[in-house]
DNA sequence: GGCAAGACTGTGAGCGCTAACACTAGGGAG
DNA sequence: CTCCCTAGTGTTAGCGCTCACAGTCTTGCC
């Protein structure tokens, strides 16, 4: 008791003093270092319990230069795409043993990139994730702080940097198959923001799948992801006789889509069926229950970690990992 | 050019050397010291500029014993609530110039939590915002480590903490009342898990507007939250002859209620009002929209912050912080 | 002209840790 | 029996920064 006399926490000399021992046998203990006698290390190990001894992490990373803390930088984390890939990030890093400093930016332009990637290396992170699905993001990471490992999610075919995304043209094409099979003429599509390599992707996808079906596509109709810029779109959608078949670029639009059709009384999917992309928790039990895409954000997280370890561990290849999204087969779809 | 010879990021001293000054001015121009000269204050941004200096926080954390970083702490940040709160605090936080460390539990029970607190607390956070919405985290926060400030958000009366809070009894209140006011006879209550300190909230204001009426408070039905249970909860009711009012204790089982009347034949609001809480983006384009009670996450984010750093500048004493839901009119509750 | 009170700047020490090296004891090879 | 190697330990020197203090150089005022 009372080896230390002020209210301080105790330090690795303290430690030390107690167990006898030099400071430095106290750090190749709490470091593993093979080079010490059991019973040396039973003593060491039995006074940092008694002292409640906590190692100083601010001090080791003076030292090693290491942190162990990596960076996310996302954008609005209020979605459920960003927050569940944010969330699979966490617990993987964390299970990695790396804490986790996240900045949020509400609008993600080069400028609010570059700050943020700024604004990490401030703090010493050791490694960086950018969950970057604009275009704009994406191309601010050609030019890096340098120094820094970096690992892009959804940032298509981003500068210099490994990628993990899901295959968003495979998911659109997914979906307008789908459709295309059922037997509907052509297919609709609600896009979503121009500036997104989501969004772009499943517009190519939803193309890529009318032009081998010989159909001709129409002209996409512009969302924001939002449900209200669905419903917007809905509603113009439902005012137009031919529309049979829509494929909606996520499931929070499709349900303004929806919204829009029972208002005007169009039935899905007797009428027009419809088919969204995510598969947020909620669509299963729209009405009717969404036929959507799934994407498993949670494996991007994961994987987004493991290249970036892999990056801090060295590796100099530029991986790039494309997770497959499948298809989620529910009532908001029929045949002619 | 070429101050340094090897390939090192500048330190204080390189910008020193290239200033014609000593360290320690430098020091006192980041640090805004009023006692510099201008002119030498410009000469020493000058070389820092001209080497590109960036300030090691690491090696200034160890000396000031502040990490301008602060912790915190969250459950499953995939549900709307959570991410709000958490988007809301890192926005707060990052603004008064600190980093926002996380770490998303998946069960929130009192050994997670103390876990969580432990590691924050390894990594020299400042402070500590819990996201504390069961019973068992909350009651962790009653033998916190010690030194650390803390608040907890939604904690109930979480032992020796401040607290930042939406008022659920208020809530619970204001959604009871507007279906009695309508002429309902009685409301049917579905509630969320037991453990979580806002579902006993909602129960508790859903009552007490009963009681207030003089009325028979059928016993409630219970959930987890999901759009399922709200379902299956949906099916129960939808089989009872008397039910005219239910308020779901929030928009994602209100959703699954709302689908399970649909597949009943049940309609909302002409034969089953129902009314929700939280004011999910969704909820506007439910079919029909849904009445709800609105939380401001956003709110209760940025005040756990002002609460935080006044914690932390050495403010003692114990605030509590209550911030008012709000009443959100739509199409799922109708009169008698 | 002298001297105290500022303004401004430099020097030294040390935050708590790890890396590099120096040292001691014991054991097998020559 | 000496030598060297290895296992185990201690000693020293920083990491890059801020704090406390010690200067130096002005000013203003008697």
């Amino acid at each position: 008791m009372g080896a230390t006399d002020a209210r301080r926490p105790p330090v690795m000399a303290d430690v030390a003093k107690e167990a006898g021992v030099s400071h430095q046998t106290v750090s190749r203990v709490l470091n593993d270092h093979p080079n010490v006698r059991g019973e040396t290390r039973a003593r060491v190990l039995a006074a940092i319990g008694k002292l409640g001894y906590r190692r100083n992490l601010v001090a080791r990373a003076l030292v090693t230069k290491h942190s162990r803390t990596l960076g996310v930088v996302s954008f609005d984390t209020t979605l459920y795409g960003p927050a569940s890939t944010v969330y699979g990030i966490e617990q993987a890093a964390r299970s990695a043993g790396y804490f986790v400093s996240i900045v949020s930016l509400k609008s993600i332009d080069r400028r609010g990139v570059l700050d943020a990637l700024d604004y990490l290396a401030d703090q010493g992170v050791d490694g960086i994730v950018v969950v970057a699905p604009q275009r704009s993001a994406a191309t601010a990471l050609t030019d890096l702080p340098g120094g820094i490992p970096t690992v892009a999610v959804e940032g298509g075919q981003a500068g210099g940097v490994p990628v993990v995304c899901v295959d968003q043209v495979e998911g659109g094409r997914l979906a307008t198959e789908h459709l295309l099979s059922l037997g509907h003429e052509t297919v609709w599509h609600v896009r979503g923001p121009s500036d997104w390599l989501e969004a772009e992707g499943r517009v190519a996808g939803w193309r890529a799948a009318l032009a081998a079906a010989g159909r001709d596509g129409p002209e996409p109709l512009a969302g924001d992801w939002s449900p209200r810029s669905g419903y917007e779109a809905g509603r113009s959608l439902a005012n137009m006789k031919d529309v049979t078949a829509v494929f909606v670029a996520n499931d929070q639009m499709a349900l303004g889509v929806l919204r829009a059709f029972t208002e005007r009384g169009v039935r899905v999917p007797d009428q027009v069926s419809v088919v969204g992309f995510d598969d947020i928790p909620e669509s299963e039990f729209f009405s009717p229950p969404l036929t959507t895409i799934r994407q498993d954000f949670d494996a991007v997280g994961r994987q987004s970690i493991e290249v970036l370890l892999r990056q801090i561990g060295g590796s100099g290849e530029r991986e790039r990992l494309v997770v497959s999204p499948s298809f989620v087969a529910r009532a908001s779809t029929a045949g002619r």
